[in-house]
DNA sequence: GGTGATTTGTTATAACATAACATTATGAGT
DNA sequence: ACTCATAATGTTATGTTATAACAAATCACC
């Protein structure tokens, strides 16, 4: 694994990595980014960030509700919907269309595409940093991209057989 | 859901073009591609590829199942879903995951990465060339792809309104 | 024409998602 | 603190998408 010229950010998710960290830093910055645009960080939405940073795994969104069930915060898929909603919406998570679920932002506050590489066996999900040619397609169509999802489905370093690394 | 607006500029993929050459091209190059691999283009596969080709919008399975069931073809989820699992098994078709829904290969026969821009206004969805940067991401991370999705979401160029184009 | 694999038919249910409306909490202005 | 408007949550009901499981028919091949 040697160092390429241009380095992409480093996936977060595969690998051991401090993930304490990336849970205070997320739930910092959703705090901040709410407080300076005068979004209200609730409860409800506030714990769904949490249990999606519990892991880098993808969460469906009645996995979501069954754990706020559990702790007397909502138990009605509307609670669910809307809270992870609300976290997409502004840029703390992501839904990832290939799995009908839903995954923390790895690096929230700056306005990006999503791209995801997913593992098949152990369903870990990293963002990766997207930039697609198919915006340059979309240009010469004149076609004017709202919104674009990336999605590589595969088999993360971890989960690749010995004997074919 | 049909572009009946202004004048379109005749883009590539959202323009006028011989749409009856995209379907007897596409029909011929399944046919012959089953007939190379000796699978079973049954009347209900045919049908369902006949279907999907009749636009460029992309169709749900229930939407395909209400044709086949008018037409005596099968009348229950799985045989719709079954007759897309093999279109898109071989390449004959796509599923477009932010749709849930399902769209005839541009250009079936070569094995190729999926790029799709899709309307959100018309519905009308353009296959584009992908080759994402995601790739070498998925190197740098020893991430092993074996399916990828890119999927952009905005306005076609049909659907742009005057004063925003 | 037998036979083993593939495809289709059917029932039932699982999994995912939202519409609609009632209730409660929040927050800005008085 | 009170009032009103807005935003969020609670709740009921239903809509939409997808698959498991097994039986029956069909096909490919010998
Ligand atoms: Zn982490
Ligand atoms: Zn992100
Ligand atoms: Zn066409
Ligand atoms: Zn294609």
């Amino acid at each position: 694994m040697k160092p390429e010229k241009t380095t992409p950010p480093a996936p977060v998710g595969f690998g051991a990595h401090d993930h304490a960290h990336c849970k205070t830093e997320a739930m910092a910055k959703a705090q901040a980014v709410c407080e300076a645009r005068k979004l209200q960080f609730t409860p409800v939405r506030k714990r769904v960030l949490e249990i999606l940073l519990e892991s880098h795994e993808a969460l469906g969104a009645y996995d979501v509700l069954a754990r706020l069930a559990a702790e007397g915060l909502g138990s009605k898929p509307p609670v669910a919907y809307r809270a992870l909603g609300f976290l997409v919406e502004h840029g703390f998570a992501h839904r990832i269309e290939k799995l009908n679920a839903f995954v923390a932002c790895s690096h929230p506050g700056r306005a990006h595409d999503a791209a995801f590489m997913i593992c098949r066996d152990c369903g870990l999900v990293a963002e990766a940093e997207p930039q697609s040619p198919l915006r340059r397609s979309a240009g010469a169509a004149g076609f004017q991209i709202e919104s674009m999802v990336i999605e590589a489905e595969g088999l993360c370093p971890a989960c690749i057989p010995e004997d074919k690394a």
